[in-house]
DNA sequence: TGATGATGTAATCACTGGTTACATTGCGCG
DNA sequence: CGCGCAATGTAACCAGTGATTACATCATCA
């Protein structure tokens, strides 16, 4: 390494001057956009190297230089993905209150959920293992660690509230972490037609085993709809 | 077809008595373990047709008679891990008394999670739905149909008995089976390690997890362990 | 015993990911 | 100001895989 700290991309701007000037321009950016198109199209395992830089008009080597691995490739896509779902998930947590610790729980099942079912290949492509190496020094991985730490604090700040019935919180948070995980894979996997359930009911049918284990986790008042 | 319903493999007795003796015996039978063995050593996605032919000790080519493409070995493949499968799970059943129709589907609950940790890539071919297709007028699809449906019975005797708090069987039912399937595959796609469960811990937390969802459907009879 | 069909072999094709030698382009330093 | 150099893409190649065909071999049965 010659220099350190070089700016990475300085400047290189030429959005839209000539068809095809003189490399490309931003290949990495296309080639994961290329990828995520292709996982939505046709499923995470149709993700190719080839493919995608078919689609950038690029020769079957040029990604190399970015991406040493289709590993490397799934990798940044499944960074990208990360950062979608988080957003979403932020999103969803801001209108609820910190005052309802387990509203902010249900809340947070319902859009894991929702991102999921809409964004299967991505969800697959984060959650599956199977597409890049999980190293605990990545983003993806610390990214992951700072969600179940939330869901531990807003379960713990429910149970100091009364809201819950037991106090095994690890116990509550990993069978809610199974079931919604369980869901979106039912779904990914295609199991969702031998069960009767309808593309347009998934979500319906999302919501209603949530507020199930919601139900079966929260303390008793009578009271409570 | 000259000739219908042959016995399929009349003659071919030939165990042990050559070392190489004419063809090779029953290629199929072995080239379905060889690819069970294969997923267990590196995974689903490990099996190749390639490889289960070299370690049948024959050309690549020959399989081609037995399975026309992977999707064809793959489907024998999970035919055979469905059937050792639902072995376990009917030994289980057989365990539990009629008369207790919510401890029979707990159960079922543990046996599913047992044999899938034990079998991940076994359980992964199954239920994947990636790596064969998958059509209603199969074997492994009536298999499946009936465990829903046996399922299903349960419950409704359940709730008969006053077991359950819910009226809404098919919520239930959904919802266990997410949950389930979420462990299983929670396990696969290698979560367990970011949530510090250790491998001999998962058993334990299996059952953990099946018994917190039972005690939130079950009908409250604080008299109860 | 010899014909026939089942079964395995060899060879080939297309496609994929990975890798290297080379060409081109544009930036930055002398 | 222009030239070298590094970044970046191209072309060509390798190995591995699934699929498919023509051909050889062997077991059975008429």
């Amino acid at each position: 390494m010659p220099v350190s700290a070089k700016p990475k991309r300085p400047p290189v701007r030429r959005p839209k001057d000539q068809p095809k000037p003189y490399h490309h321009g931003d290949l990495r950016r296309v080639l994961i956009e290329a990828a995520l198109q292709l996982a939505r199209e046709g499923g995470a395992a149709a993700v190719s190297v080839r493919e995608a830089a078919r689609r950038a008009g690029v020769s079957p080597g040029a990604p190399f230089r970015h991406f040493p691995s289709r590993d490397a490739l799934m990798t940044a896509v499944a960074g990208e993905a990360q950062q979608r779902f988080r957003a979403e998930i932020s999103a969803a947590l801001a209108e609820v209150p910190d005052s309802d610790p387990l509203a902010r729980f249900r809340a947070l099942g319902l859009a894991y959920l929702r991102w999921a079912m809409r964004n299967p290949a991505h969800f697959e492509i984060i959650s599956s293992g199977q597409y890049f190496v999980h190293d605990k020094a990545t983003d993806l991985s610390r990214d992951n660690a700072e969600v179940i730490d939330f869901t531990e604090r807003t379960l713990a700040d429910a149970y100091a509230l009364g809201q819950l019935r037991s106090g095994d919180l690890k116990r509550v948070q990993i069978a809610g972490r199974a079931l919604v995980y369980g869901f979106a894979r039912m779904n990914i996997d295609g199991h969702f037609p031998r069960w009767g359930i309808a593309e347009e009911e998934a979500a319906l049918t999302a919501e209603a085993i949530i507020d199930l284990f919601i139900e079966g986790i929260a303390s008793k008042r009578p009271g409570a709809a």
